[in-house]
DNA sequence: CATGAATGAGAATTCATTCAT
DNA sequence: AATGAATGAATTCTCATTCAT
């Protein structure tokens, strides 16, 4: 079987990304198996390895790819709009991702949450653009005097990812329950914005 | 043979408790070495398992202690005071326990990302008289108007608690840059009741 | 399809068997891998299938040019000359051959190394012929009394290669520092001939 | 199965040293097999690395023990008596330890033909003591005159053992025909004195 | 004919668990 | 009770060979 198509061979290695992005959030990096991951996705054992030098590796790119499409939602983020409205559009982008990538998504959460040394960096690098345009948004409701001036936009910025990733770990954690995808976004942005004290007189 | 006395045994079984917590935290429940765990403790292997009867078991009841360490927390918690200076006493009481015992808290906070059916359960479980307590504190707060009381006190309760633990993490994950320890449960009830939001006129 | 002609299939038969008896000189039959010796031959490895119905019979193939080439050595030996000029030419002519086949040689005496039921005798068969000239140049040597009688000539004209090889083994052992290439032919000869007591005396 | 006594762990050790010598002797480093091995030694294959920590160092200690055993084949040589006496007993001593540990020696011999650089340098090291012997003798002959005094002592010593290795290889190759063990000594030492050429006349 | 992706048997190694001492 | 040697199922990875393109 040789000289496939450039086509079949991406649509081989994406399905393998796939499979094992499912089995890594299931199973951990540890717990996962190459053989069932291979056989889950149709090939065999030793095509994976032809696609992937071993399991690190893959679990490596797996990472990546799950950090590019994180890194990826916000293109053309537009300019207007309130800071409300802004903060949502993020939200609701992510949860976007979250509903066409979810295994993805959970390998990123679940691998940030084990800190380890050889791979925490690498999520950092890869969520620093993210990072940004979380804080281009923000700058901009500190100007307005929508946000409140006395903390580092930095740690802003964590805050509102870490609140979305919050959300979502109770949403996977509740089975669906509560939060649902659908109130997530607005739900996130209130939290943030508001937090849980009681509602502020509108001028 | 060689009866031992019940703390002699007691303070064996603790130090695997812990020294498992450790590594547990470290690599998680498949990354773990069970050998790796007994040598640190100072034990055979073989005498891990006149404790435990198995890896996972060791596993179940480090979970177990982690939770019940955060459950403990708040024993004796005041009637009287704020409802700022009972959630930053919850706050405090937190970090407290991970200050001294961080390893389970790890391995407490990893083994909930994993969303493992079957350990997840046991988590809600051990989880549930520490979220009563928030929920008794938050209440206080709704009736005094200090807390909104448009949303479900639970998730009122999950959203403080989820907020702690997104703190800790932040805490971790960068190395203890920030937030750090002493200014995590003032950050905390600060995110938490007021969010990112403009301050609120005090009346 | 392609029909391609016989020189240039020749061509690149002959780059596969020499690219190939440089991998079996290093690493050995196992050791040897089917795809590095394609790669380094620059074909793909399914060529090499084209050429070679298995690793087993390219490297039989492999031992039988070793072989091949090592019987060639004395075509032409002339008749006439002293014995220890003859001994000379054949020592040079194997030299030879290991100057410009090095990695066959190695091979070979590699191979001759491990007594192997299923090489062995075919390595026997092809030193046959080569055998039979040493054997009748000594034949000669004892004609003329140069050569000590009491022993059957077939195990002599063992020694006289064996010495050889010894020397060779002795040569890539060191790195080629001692003995080198160009003194080894005489080294062999003295040895083979004189030993290590005191000159004889010449009459 | 534990705390057994040292003996008997040497016990086991020592035939896992034993039986891997045949193997690797058999089908050289890359051949042999580590489920092969312990199955033949009779433990199972774990067991095997409780002993040694990878295939490679199972090479290695075997490589080690052979050499080991080869140094040590002259201890308490004699001091009087004529070089032939000498030599005759370094021959003989050599046979005995062949006799004796005929696997070991082979899969010396056999790594000797590969010249590893990773494995070189460790059989030359092990050789040296032996090599010292050899010379030590040789020395003596030549100042008795019995030795030519044209050559390096340590050349003529590497000669002295690469003409029993050589009669080995033939012993093993010729499935013990020729030379038979019994002949060999008397052999190595009239080959590597007399060489083949007519006898001296002896004054 | 050449190619190189796919295959899967096989190899080395790990490790939780058992149990004789 | 403590020990640690023995076990073997399970896992990762390799590589000779096949065959569709």
């Amino acid at each position: 079987m040789a000289r496939i198509s450039p086509e079949a061979r991406e649509k081989v290695r994406r399905r393998l990304l796939e499979t094992a992005a499912e089995h890594f959030a299931e199973r951990g990096l540890e717990g996962a198996n190459v053989d069932a991951i291979a056989l889950a996705a149709g090939v065999a054992k030793g095509t994976l390895y032809n696609y992937f030098a071993s399991k690190e590796e893959l679990f490596a790119r797996v990472l990546e790819e799950g950090c590019r499409l994180a890194a990826q939602r916000y293109r053309g983020g537009r300019r207007s709009g309130s800071l409300r409205a802004h903060l949502l559009a993020l939200a609701e982008a992510d949860v976007a991702v979250l509903r066409e990538e979810e295994r993805f998504m959970r390998v990123v959460v679940r691998e940030a949450m084990s800190f380890r040394p050889d791979t925490y960096p690498l999520l950092i690098e890869h969520m620093a653009p993210y990072l940004m345009q979380v804080k281009a948004v923000l700058e901009r409701g500190i100007d307005a005097g929508e946000i409140r001036s006395d903390r580092p936009v930095e740690q802003l910025a964590l805050l509102f990812v870490g609140t979305l990733v919050l959300l979502f770990v109770q949403h996977w954690g509740s089975g669906g329950t509560w939060p649902s995808l659908e109130e997530l976004p607005e739900l996130a942005v209130s939290v943030f914005l508001d937090g849980a004290g009681p509602p502020r007189e509108s001028p």
